[in-house]
DNA sequence: TTCATTACCGAACATTTTGTTCAGCAAGTA
DNA sequence: TACTTGCTGAACAAAATGTTCGGTAATGAA
């Protein structure tokens, strides 16, 4: 989608600063409470259209619509759909990151995550039907999959491990975030509570046998 | 993409049988030699580019330049790209729920499922790279769920549940699938048959104590 | 082998979506 | 109050999607 040779170099061009494939990052802005409020009514349509469809079917058009928003200051934002969603998210991934990292053990921080998804239960609703989840899920992994290993590695001392700690913490991570997911699409049937209190039911007796730590 | 009123309605039109949006399925076909061959083309073509970039990334040009096809014969046997990938992984999906369903207890045929991705390795590094993965979860998930509830019933008898037992399943599938996609993702640095056994180990002690039952 | 069937090709076309440009306007900031 | 900077909106190029159809050739059955 090359476009002719601009016929003068606009003045105002701290528009695009990317190279589209490369991916290297989104477009430059103040501050400015006006874009603030843009940005907030482009996420809060991609979050609405979310709920209503798929994530691959909604368009940029759809999109600025929703906002209210003009098309060129879409793009003055963000490179594309795929670049609101991820700025987006990645932002509530390094939240839930945070969320995890305050603690003493990251085992006993899972109950925030559920509490919180409950309080902000529209978000993450459409998080987990569009692919949102995935890039959260990104966001968040690093974090803990790192905070758990080095958890681990502590509680073990010199011990050497019986299994590689990556794939416990990634066993770990995998079934928390499927369990988030299913507690989301059956509509939170039960509490933030005893979410948390299956996940571990059935998280620490193995872990702890397997490795012969404790926990708390 | 609503096109003009045809001239005539044209003679050979088995082509579409569908309505879009509700998605009731593909197009009509026999099991004429060049169907079968086209269809090899067109699935081969995606899993190929599916390794070499996103999902998302590819076109439907893309695909049937690969594949060597015409334009209208793309579109005389899928709806559209979703739908080729749909029948194509949902057919996969299909095979390994069998794979779970023909032994004893589907917590001792995991093995089967590790050896096979090894065996099968582009396939499924495309189906983990892709939003495949996603599509053979869902035709999975019902399948295997659902035999590990069954299992779990029988094998508590009369006694009720101390937790949901869709909380079990759900947390055993997700770990299962977050670990294959990690063995994966790092070009499986141990064997099949390791995965299996630290999987079991990590699953198995917490969920017969916490349901007070035995495997095997 | 013959013959009717049916899938494929390929090009043309309508339609939709994407991404870019720019001049004028207006909101924010200092 | 100025002046800086983001927003609008329309116009546009480019690309991708999906449909049509006449001609060709592979297929399967008699």
């Amino acid at each position: 989608m090359k476009y002719k040779e601009p016929t003068q170099p606009t003045k105002r061009a701290n528009y695009a600063l990317l190279n589209r494939k490369g991916k290297l990052s989104m477009k430059s802005n103040k501050n400015d409470r006006r874009s603030q409020r843009t940005r907030q009514l482009l996420t809060n349509a991609l979050v609405e259209l979310m709920l209503e469809k798929s994530y691959e079917s909604i368009t940029v058009q759809d999109i600025i619509d929703r906002a209210n928003v003009g098309r060129s200051t879409f793009y003055a934002h963000y490179l594309d759909k795929e670049d609101l969603l991820t700025s987006q998210f990645e932002e509530a991934g390094r939240h839930l990151g945070e969320e995890f990292s305050d603690g003493d053990s990251a085992l006993f921080l899972t109950l925030r995550v559920f509490q919180h998804t409950r309080e902000n239960y529209r978000l993450y609703k459409a998080l987990v039907w569009g692919r949102g989840i995935e890039i959260v899920f990104k966001a968040l992994e690093a974090h803990l999959n790192a905070h758990l290993e080095a958890e681990f590695k502590q509680k073990l001392g010199e011990r050497p491990s019986p299994i590689p700690l990556p794939v416990v913490t990634h066993y770990i991570t995998g079934a928390f975030l499927t369990l988030l997911k299913w507690w989301l699409d059956n509509n939170m049937p039960v509490t933030p509570e005893d979410m948390d209190r299956y996940f571990r039911q059935l998280t620490i007796p193995s872990v702890e046998g397997l490795l012969d730590i404790k926990f708390k």
